[in-house]
DNA sequence: GTCTATAGACGGATAGAC
DNA sequence: GTCTATCCGTCTATAGAC
């Protein structure tokens, strides 16, 4: 019952989008041709002007996912009753939503100017920068001092450290409980 | 007493360095080319060739100092005897370390990917990461808990945090307190 | 859905006059 | 020390056959 020939390689999209990843974040961005991606999957660069529509495009087919997730999470945080409670609750969801989206979350630190070209140029989203400090300015406060700024950004780049140190082994659970244990010490 | 014409220009090697190193970290390393500094300074590409050898030549001549200190730092840190005394030393001269460069710092926070790959083709300089991981290894001892890492990166990422935070204005002595109370905190 | 072929633009780098 | 002019490579993207 199995047809000779190629198989249909239906799939290509989402393979597409793993090794552009991979090699974006590895080499980055614009080090990276459409023809070493295409190479690598043993196809043409044509082929993947059938998926995408341009190199910008497969960024953004995994981007905005996090980006909206993110998103999310900034307007919860926005209508929830400000205190203790509240602040953990929005450092753990942070967590959560990085440790989830880490091998996206890789790439875009490892390409902050890039990405913040694509996504300023075109003003479809906010940028990284933007929402990391939307999230700290709700933790905060308005009119924090300097030390309160810092102490917050440091809580939230407390997850790239986890990221940065764990492979693609490690437990998530464990470094969620890490990266939120950290965050807490210093939002207190 | 002051003759005609232009004047000589015999700085412009460092307005190439600022100009370069201000567009690198707005726009990115790839997508700011030779032409659009030069068009910034009101001079041609040729002439930047006449003060750097190539594109990458320019990024040297602002890492090289940066790298140097930080691995006088590692190689000092080799020779101290362990202990907490110890640790607070590294950190401290770490934090200074990133702060007196800081634009520089932030350039590479900007260019991860880009810079990973030209000291890596060249096998010039251990990698950033590397020299951060190597820091980490001397505040945390060898076979240390996956705890301990995560939060002495979290420590040396209190600086970033600090530069993220601060605008180009803000008090060096300050940012220096704030960012070694927390990488304090962080490895006890 | 994938291919060949090519257009069209732009980049880094060099030669040589002034 | 800066200029004009140009070479050559690579890239993104498209046209059109299969």
């Amino acid at each position: 019952m199995q047809h000779t020939g190629a198989a249909p390689r239906t799939d290509t999209r989402k393979r597409v989008q793993q090794v552009a990843l991979e090699l974006f974040a590895e080499q980055g961005y614009e080090k990276t041709s459409l023809r070493e991606i295409a190479e690598r999957l043993g196809v043409t660069k044509a082929a993947l002007y059938y998926h995408f529509r341009s190199k910008e495009d497969i960024v953004h087919s995994f981007t905005d996912d996090h980006n909206a997730r993110l998103d999310a999470l900034i307007d919860w945080a926005k209508n929830q009753p400000p205190g203790t409670g509240t602040r953990r609750e929005i450092l753990s969801r942070y967590v959560s939503t990085v440790l989830a989206g880490a091998d996206v979350f890789r790439f875009i630190e490892q390409n902050r100017a890039a990405v913040q070209s694509l996504e300023g140029g075109k003003e479809r989203f906010k940028l990284f920068r933007s929402r990391l400090d939307a999230l700290v300015e709700l933790l905060t406060g308005p009119d924090a001092p300097l030390r309160d700024h810092v102490r917050t950004t440091a809580a939230l780049f407390a997850t790239s450290a986890a990221i940065h140190v764990a492979g693609a082994n490690a437990d998530q659970d464990e470094l969620h409980a890490i990266a939120l244990e950290i965050a807490i010490d210093l939002v207190g």
